[in-house]
DNA sequence: CAGCAGATTGACT
DNA sequence: GTCAATCTGCTGC
């Protein structure tokens, strides 16, 4: 391939929102029956762990569900919410660490006519977490693949987002979470960034 | 075992 | 703004 898959060593990071923050500008490359779909990475959240009341793992909760969430750094977790949309997140930390990056946004870059036929909006800027999944064609059966060799891959295109173009916030639709839901982990790079114009693929 | 809430989305009043 | 769609897991009877 034309660019780099990122390194175990990136996911292992100990610190879960500084990860959150790197993927911004990363892009998510997907390969199933030939189709190829990739998109720069927009928007994330970190769920840090068992003591995170937002996150599936908090109490240190272990199910069939999130079992994915405990493998090392590098591996998928998608899961089901609301029973109807496939999420996906980056696992991170060391084995037995349940850390997670929620990617909540990408633009579109490669296969975006294979995007639309998923049934992807008109304009497959992916409005939510759920949607994006979609135009990408990642679903449940994905849950615990690995990103470094996998169906799915993680790649560094070079896009370097500045510092100041990265806007930060509390995250989305966790209320339940009390305190913690207003922790300042989600990222998303600023509107006014200057992203490839859909449809201009950019490789072969 | 029944009920409900949840890291959401899109259609309808 | 309100609500249905529909699966997993937690809570309570």
């Amino acid at each position: 391939m034309k660019h780099p898959a990122l390194p175990r060593t990136f996911y292992l990071n100990e610190d879960v929102v500084q990860v959150a923050s790197a993927l911004l500008g990363k892009v998510i490359v997907t390969r199933f029956a030939g189709a190829c779909t990739s998109g720069i990475i927009t928007e994330t959240e970190a769920y840090a762990g068992e003591g995170d009341g937002a996150s599936h793992a908090r109490g240190g909760r272990r199910t069939l569900r999130n079992e994915a969430m405990y493998k090392i750094g590098g591996t998928a977790y998608v899961f089901l919410c609301y029973g109807i949309h496939h999420l996906f997140n980056v696992v991170t930390h060391q084995e037995g660490i349940p850390h997670a990056v929620l990617i909540r946004a990408i633009h579109p870059l490669e296969g975006v006519a294979t995007m639309r036929a998923r049934r992807a909006p008109a304009v497959p800027t992916t409005g939510g977490p759920g949607t994006l999944t979609t135009a990408l064609g990642i679903r449940v059966i994905h849950n615990g693949s690995d990103l470094l060799d996998g169906p799915i891959r993680m790649e560094d295109h070079g896009y370097h987002i500045y510092k100041d173009a990265i806007l930060t916030g509390p995250r989305i639709g966790v209320g339940y979470a009390g305190a913690d839901a207003l922790l300042p982990y989600r990222f998303r790079i600023a509107p006014s960034w200057p992203l490839p114009s859909i449809g201009s693929g950019d490789r072969t």
